[in-house]
DNA sequence: AAATCGGGGCT
DNA sequence: AGCCCAGATTT
């Protein structure tokens, strides 16, 4: 039997129940693909629904604030997909007249849809014939044809990609792609897959010799860099603190934070006291409000954080309310504080 | 070609 | 501690 009639035999039997598998509108499977990005289902499927329950059109995500959409995408991660997002449902509605694009030709020129989403849409959709080639498919594909070219290498990515265009079903693209995702998902996974019970272990290369726990190869990645974060966290009149807007490049762009003074070390009581003398324009006097630093953890970064509370009654720039706090899109790392500080 | 961008879960 | 996740974009 061909690979492709063996993918959409075991996707019929095997493929979940999700949300957006209900549905072909292009909005809706637009969604679903951004949120997905480096992303498990598990985790995203609540902002799925969220979204569609919060935008049910693109329109409606269009004419939202990006405030609004910032704080619905909180806790997501890779805050650009959320701006870009936005940027791409304005752009359709104002200059394609809400109607959205068909073509991978197309799809692929609004922010934030590169080839991978572009044949998602493109396929799932319209069945189109482009072929994805998302983490799943690298892992199943190097399995299976025993190639061990690194996936994450120019020439990797070439490759598969070739080898993906050859492989697909051109009758039924939507889902032959979903169903080699979902065979990644499900049945080749990373660890410990079942290859006892997998369909395709009487033709898989990795298995015969004895390499699937070896592949697919992947070029390491770079190492990871500490810093030493020290929030300021004003408490005014009881009742207001301070906030400020993420700008320019680097981590967490368009998200709120407490005023931060990033030192190239861990540092002292008094340093901290000097440094917020200096930042917020009053007279500083601290207390650490836990000694030990909390260590947040990002892809290429560890954050060494320590919040330090100041009392005051004077006046600072963006105050806010403390019961307001909660409007805000913040980072994990702060919204944690927030909901374990009593205010 | 390499670095950057989050957060969570699993080993 | 390291790896992976329905990747895209910038440097």
């Amino acid at each position: 039997m061909l690979f492709s009639h063996k993918i959409l035999h075991w996707y019929a039997q095997n493929k979940r129940t999700l949300p957006w598998r209900t549905t072909r509108n292009p909005y809706n499977i637009w969604l679903s693909e951004v949120i997905l990005q480096q992303t498990k289902v598990a985790q995203g499927t609540p902002y799925y629904l969220k979204f569609t329950d919060t935008f049910p059109t693109i329109q409606d995500l269009a004419s939202a604030p990006q405030e609004k959409v910032l704080k619905l995408w909180q806790g997501l991660g890779y805050y650009s997909r959320a701006r870009n997002l936005h940027e791409a449902a304005k752009f359709i509605v104002s200059n394609l007249d809400g109607k959205f694009p068909e073509s991978y030709k197309e799809l692929i020129k609004l922010k934030g849809i590169g080839d991978y989403t572009a044949s998602a849409i493109a396929s799932i959709c319209f069945n189109a014939q482009e072929a994805v080639v998302d983490g799943n498919v690298y892992r199943v594909l190097s399995r299976y044809f025993g190639v061990d070219i690194p996936i994450n290498s120019t020439e990797g990515v070439k490759y598969f990609k070739k080898l993906a265009v050859e492989l697909l079903d051109k009758e039924n693209t939507r889902d032959y792609n979903q169903g080699i995702m979902e065979f990644g998902a499900i049945q080749c996974t990373p660890k410990n897959p079942d290859c006892i019970s997998c369909p395709l272990k009487n033709s898989c290369v990795a298995l015969e010799k004895n390499m699937v726990s070896g592949l697919p190869i992947k070029i390491k990645k770079t190492k990871i860099k500490k810093r030493y974060f020290n929030y300021i966290i004003p408490i005014i009149k009881d009742s207001f603190t301070v906030l400020n807007q993420r700008t320019g490049k680097g981590i967490w762009q368009g998200l709120w934070q407490f005023p931060l003074i990033e030192l190239a070390k861990e540092a002292s009581l008094n340093e901290v006291e000097k440094e917020a003398t200096a930042l917020l324009n009053i007279n500083a006097s601290l207390h650490v409000y836990k000694d030990v630093a909390i260590v947040h953890k990002l892809s290429h970064q560890h954050l060494y954080t320590k919040f330090w509370i100041l009392e005051t009654t004077q006046e600072i720039d963006n105050m806010v309310k403390i019961e307001e706090l909660e409007k805000y899109p913040v980072p994990v790392l702060i919204a944690d504080f927030i909901k374990t500080y009593k205010f």
